[in-house]
DNA sequence: ATGGACCATGTACCTAGGTACAGAGTCAAG
DNA sequence: CTTGACTCTGTACCTAGGTACATGGTCCAT
């Protein structure tokens, strides 16, 4: 078994294939091995990475913090309480999304369910989700 | 009062002007009324409003999805059923992002506990937090 | 041994979401 | 009643995150 070209890769993380040197440029994937060719050959695990930076984005997540996530376990030239620190950095953002999304989830539980079967919708206030906040 | 002009409504919300005025333009804030002027009047809601934009991007929503967020009030067109649908597909949303959420915070607070004494840190996947996925 | 499907590099282009003027009018404190 | 800070519209420009060629070299099933 010699790993996935780039174009099964794209195929398997459902990216396009320059999405995938995109990635690579800027230190999101490592560079993969090559064949005589300079043919890209990667590794399985590459589609979980691929699907991991994909996913963050859809969370709300940058690139760069994306690279900063990844970069929490990959990295050998830094101590653990330093890894500890970011990731306790990273672990409060996190926390802090997790509680407006369960805000807005009941503005829409409570939306969804006071709107059946009233007459006008004037009176389904989603805003309030976030309202009040405390920057 | 007379409401706040988009340079008070700028500050209190700690966005750029022209950020709001394009948001206006994208449909997002309603256009507010005016004085003889020609200047922007605001209620100080509109300073919710952006706030709750603003959160909403910083969760993984585009700007035409915080619309469709939006649009669930004030709506008058559309009937209770419709919203209902529309709050529910919503919902669904919010609930994998919080789902996902969830496993990277898992994996970070096992990361940091992990990470507490040892010595290489190659052994903290953060990976794996949202590995296996079921799209 | 060859042609259609892939891959490589490099550069150009695109969309979303703003941000920054320019040029002209308005507000209000002194 | 002026002057410095704001605001208006319109247009141009910018960054992030891709996406699309063009040109040329591989791969492999027939």
């Amino acid at each position: 078994m010699k790993g996935l070209t780039i174009g099964q890769l794209a195929k398997q993380a459902q990216v396009n294939i320059e999405t995938i040197r995109y990635y690579e440029r800027r230190g999101l994937i490592p560079e993969p091995p090559r064949r005589e060719s300079g043919y890209r050959q990667y590794s399985p695990d590459t589609v979980a990475r691929i699907t991991f930076i994909k996913r963050a984005q859809e969370l709300g997540f940058s690139l760069k913090e994306i690279q900063e996530l990844l970069s929490l376990r990959v990295d050998p030239g830094t101590t653990t309480g330093d890894i500890k620190g970011r990731a306790e950095a990273k672990l409060a953002d996190i926390k802090a999304k997790i509680h407006d999304l369960e805000r807005m989830k009941k503005a829409l539980m409570r939306l969804a369910a006071s709107c059946r079967g009233r007459g006008t919708t004037s009176e389904c206030p989603i805003l309030d989700a976030l309202e009040s906040r405390r920057d």
